[in-house]
DNA sequence: GATGTAAAATAAACAGCGTTAAGTAAATCC
DNA sequence: GGATTTACTTAACGCTGTTTATTTTACATC
């Protein structure tokens, strides 16, 4: 017994859909994702779901390049929150706030940087565009601090391979930082991956074991990242 | 037709499903791999891999934890080739090692570190100390050159939380590694994430867009690692 | 060497999955 | 009010892991 007004009913159950979807991993992990369990949650039949999608996996990259922008827009909320402090202060908050949105939102995590759901494959094209804007939060801050003399560049960046130095000009002259220093980019990515192997450690359970008090071995690591440029 | 002769035979067998089991994920990844897939594989039917594994779970954990193993064979080879050299190359060949497994067994390294089948969970108990393995490597050649004096301990190391250092101790003493100092353990495993960022950035296609040479930057990393310890 | 027993496999079935095709009822448009 | 589009259902296909019951084979012993 459909009842659709055009527009908006149907934009509500794009969202439903959405929303289900993601009920049902937080519930299972994503073992627990299935197009019938959807279908079950908003009672209605699975076949009705590709009204919606054109399959599983359109469902899931549209649930990826969300998660993509939550994590930007927590990384942001935490600089803003910030903005009356120092770089410094800044820079914490944000790579905080990186780790505690994948604790938070570990699916999701597993859903942006990892393998989730065999023979799903993410289209770079949709993905790394909604990736970049993590990154740009960091590059922001530090390319700030750097002209402001507040931070400064560490001895390593000249030894920084010219082939990487390109990579990262053309990231800045694509994304609109033309006037970004390559240097600004090197330092956001290394701790981008540095929190990166950490965060990814602790979710699959790996780090804890190992360093026991993970919340306190990641400060160190910011702490100690920070003072590499100051 | 059965024909098993009581014993070897059927250690055969064992191995013929996990051989299989390897082809399928090789050929198709993760996704590949499924029970009735390897019976066909071996011309059997499915229920009959129920005699030798409980089920999927118990065959991929069987998998997992051969794969830590020769991941840590990697290593250890690697720091053997490199014997007669100063720590430092055999350091950078250990962690070359690793990158280089990862990329070449790209599957195995998602099996490891990451979430291939849904509602699988690693058994703690099993993988963690077969993953200590590896760390012991890096570990053993750190402590080895801090002790000769070719190595020194970063500044950083001052500030390592005491809840970290208690886990440090810990390991140490549990592994067998009673008189390793706890700075070794921390710059091999500040070289574990950090190395398992990169790599696990690259293995699902995150980095390359952003550095452009994943390999020259890989290399950079650890140099700059190095140095810090030098 | 026949025989009893345990091992190793099969066949059949269940419940779940993504997906496609065809058919139907409701909402909207002219 | 009738035609058309939209939203859905029902039925089905082929796939999955797993369980149960049954059958075949191999081995050890008499």
């Amino acid at each position: 017994m459909p009842r659709k007004r055009r527009d908006d009913l149907r934009e509500a159950t794009y969202e439903d859909i959405k929303t289900a979807a993601r009920k049902l991993m937080a519930d299972q992990g994503t073992a627990g994702l299935s197009l019938r369990g959807i279908a079950r949650e908003l009672g209605m039949t699975a076949p009705a779901l590709y009204y919606y999608y054109d399959n599983l996996d359109s469902l899931i990259t549209t649930l990826i390049v969300e998660d993509y922008h939550h994590l930007a827009d927590a990384m942001e909320s935490a600089r803003d929150a910030h903005a009356d402090q120092a770089h410094r202060q800044q820079l914490v908050a944000v790579m905080q706030a990186y780790r505690r949105w994948a604790l938070e939102h570990p699916i999701d995590f597993q859903l942006i940087y990892g393998n989730p759901i065999p023979g799903y494959e993410a289209p770079g094209d949709l993905t790394v565009p909604a990736a970049s804007r993590a990154l740009s939060v960091s590059a922001g801050i530090i390319a700030d601090g750097l002209g402001k003399g507040v931070f400064h560049v560490p001895v390593e960046a000249a030894q920084l391979p010219e082939s990487v130095c390109v990579a990262f000009r053309q990231i800045a002259e694509e994304r609109g930082y033309k006037h970004m220093p390559v240097e600004a980019i090197y330092l956001a990515v290394i701790g981008w991956t540095r929190a990166q192997g950490l965060i990814s450690l602790e979710i699959y359970n790996s780090l804890q074991p190992v360093v026991g008090d993970t919340e306190a071995f990641y400060q160190h690591q910011i702490d100690t990242l920070i003072h590499l440029l100051e």
